[in-house]
DNA sequence: CTGAAAGCGCTTACAG
DNA sequence: CTGAAAGCGCTTACAG
């Protein structure tokens, strides 16, 4: 049988509360027994029951999950999951809520990290804005012993815990080799649709993009970024003009969202014309652009995972247990038609 | 507060062993009595704790997994996975063990089948033979009340409850489809090296290559399959005779193991010269090929998470709870050299 | 500095 | 058919 405190009380003849003030590093044990127990630890090969622990202690975790108010289909499915993720919770002894911010917004994010704080949660998971003031109250809230993850979107040098959510520069690489490989090879000209300059991982991805393309495919020419600030419209009116502008343009990566329009645009271009297109999550419509040959290739990520990934993390900070990296790691998903799931 | 059995009890003018019998089911309960109980149950908005029912019952979970004895890399890493896993159970009340098996040998793998069965685990994760016998077999174990899961490789129509692996035939597409977009286009003759058509995953991988390939790019010619039984040495010089014997073999899709042997083949011919090459699993070996442009797709099934997600589900299975299916699906990786790990 | 006792939310003999 | 009591492995006041 596994060994329990029982057993290490027996062994080391002391009381049980000895033996939890040794287990748990509390102060107030005399150097002698403080060993004596460790030795009972070590011998029997104690390992403690987290959830008889968590039972006793009436521990439960509060988590908030602070988030942009954004109505692409992206940031709706992850506030999507995370609302799933609360309604699994109640088995669980952990209450989590959302707090919901304007986009792009720093000062509002740092307002609503503030709040959060008042509130002593064990820990927060926000979509960041790499932004000085943020990073700074990150560091507030870590000094207050908040478990931090950031979801989506990283925040520079700072003193998160965890980051849930893909590898950017990487992704942007990955469309570059795609798009290099898929393009004809002959002059030629690749166009990049993007939300903003001002978001990290919009930029990340542009850098990856860009240096592949230079790396290994330097023939191919690349237009100046039309960034659509993830407007569906907005993106749709670009694409048409740069098509009728660039003759020859037979590639298209979007990186960023507004996907409905770029799709609308590409949709009215006879089937041989139409450019290689990469576009990043997958929604219903880029979903459909995939399986009608509009869009060639889909780099997504799963907010499913980030969403579970930052509460098993947040829960393992909380504990101060280890992490499993492999476990955690957001994957890059790329789909084609034959891979849709 | 979350209600407790005590709140239920109360409510419904009953002893907490009453709740109890209600609320697993058990027989003893008279309608009336039952009714009361339902219906405190209801209107407290009950949910069970499952980590206090556990530690009361001293529950723990037996699982056995089954895996072939194989030398390749994934199958060593499989196992190691297992072990891995072994070894954070210890915190978990779940008790796991491993038995090896000949590879690809049904009678063993049932025999031990049955091994296991007479030891009565909660459940059994196997790498399955898609054969009558084995199907017969774990009809048998899921009549005997043990959950089963496959793992990597599937059997047909059987009473398993789940399947750990990727879909085959998505991948062996989606080679196809990447196949197909980055050859050359002109005069195409493509290789495929399987380890045996006698494996449903390799059966699988194939039949969704050539479909794709006829389908969509049918100017591809594609030589007899070459089946080097997941052996090095073996695809070594059936792939270095291949590319003898057919000048413009500008594709091979690797669908087994023994990449090594492939690689040193493809090694010796100048890079400009070298085929298009997609093979699957995130080897040393596959890795540093990707890295160096030897090979330029891997396809690859993540053994951490098959292992851990058999275990999820084989948990779920025995306390009878639904499984999330977004979260258990395991996803084909597609890497190049910029998305590596 | 140390221990006896009660309790977390649930289940299990046992008695009636 | 129903209930009182003890116990799972741990923690927490409280007393000494």
């Amino acid at each position: 049988m596994k060994p329990t405190v029982h057993d290490i009380a027996r062994h080391a003849g002391v009381s049980l509360a000895t033996v939890d003030r040794v287990l748990n590093g509390r102060a107030g044990v005399r150097g002698i027994t403080r060993q004596k127990v460790e030795e009972a630890i070590a011998s029997l090969g104690y390992v403690r029951d987290l959830a008889a622990a968590n039972l006793a202690k009436g521990r439960t975790y509060r988590f908030s999950f602070v988030l942009p108010v954004n109505d692409n289909s992206f940031m709706i499915g992850l506030k999507r999951e995370v609302e799933a993720a609360i309604g699994r919770s109640a088995a669980e002894r952990t209450h989590m809520d959302i707090i919901e911010v304007p986009a792009f917004d720093a000062g509002a994010l740092v307002a609503a990290l503030e709040a959060v704080m008042a509130d002593k949660p064990d820990g927060v998971a926000l979509v960041a804005i790499d932004e000085p003031r943020v990073r700074a109250c990150v560091e507030r809230l870590a000094d207050a012993g908040i478990a931090i993850v950031t979801l989506v979107s990283d925040l520079g040098a700072s003193s998160r815990h965890h980051y849930a959510g893909i590898d950017n520069i990487a992704a942007g690489r990955t469309a570059g080799n795609l798009m290099g490989r898929f393009l004809s090879k002959v002059d030629d000209r690749v166009g990049v649709l993007a939300g903003s300059m001002m978001v990290r991982d919009h930029r990340e991805r542009l850098e990856g993009f860009l240096s592949v393309l230079s790396e290994d495919f330097p023939q191919v020419a690349i237009l100046p970024v039309m960034e659509a600030r993830d407007d569906a419209g907005v993106a749709e009116a670009m694409v048409r003009e740069a098509l009728r502008r660039h003759v020859g343009l037979n590639g298209i990566y979007s990186l960023g969202a507004g996907n409905r329009g770029l799709i609308r645009a590409l949709r009215d271009l006879a089937a041989e014309t139409r450019p290689v297109v990469i576009a990043h999550e997958l929604t219903t419509s880029t979903r459909e652009a995939l399986v009608d040959g509009t869009i060639d290739a889909v780099l997504n990520q799963d907010a499913g995972h980030e969403v579970r990934s930052a509460i098993r993390v947040l829960k393992a900070k909380a504990d101060g247990l280890p992490v499993l990296a492999a476990q955690e790691r957001i994957r890059i998903d790329i789909f084609l038609k034959d891979n849709l799931p």
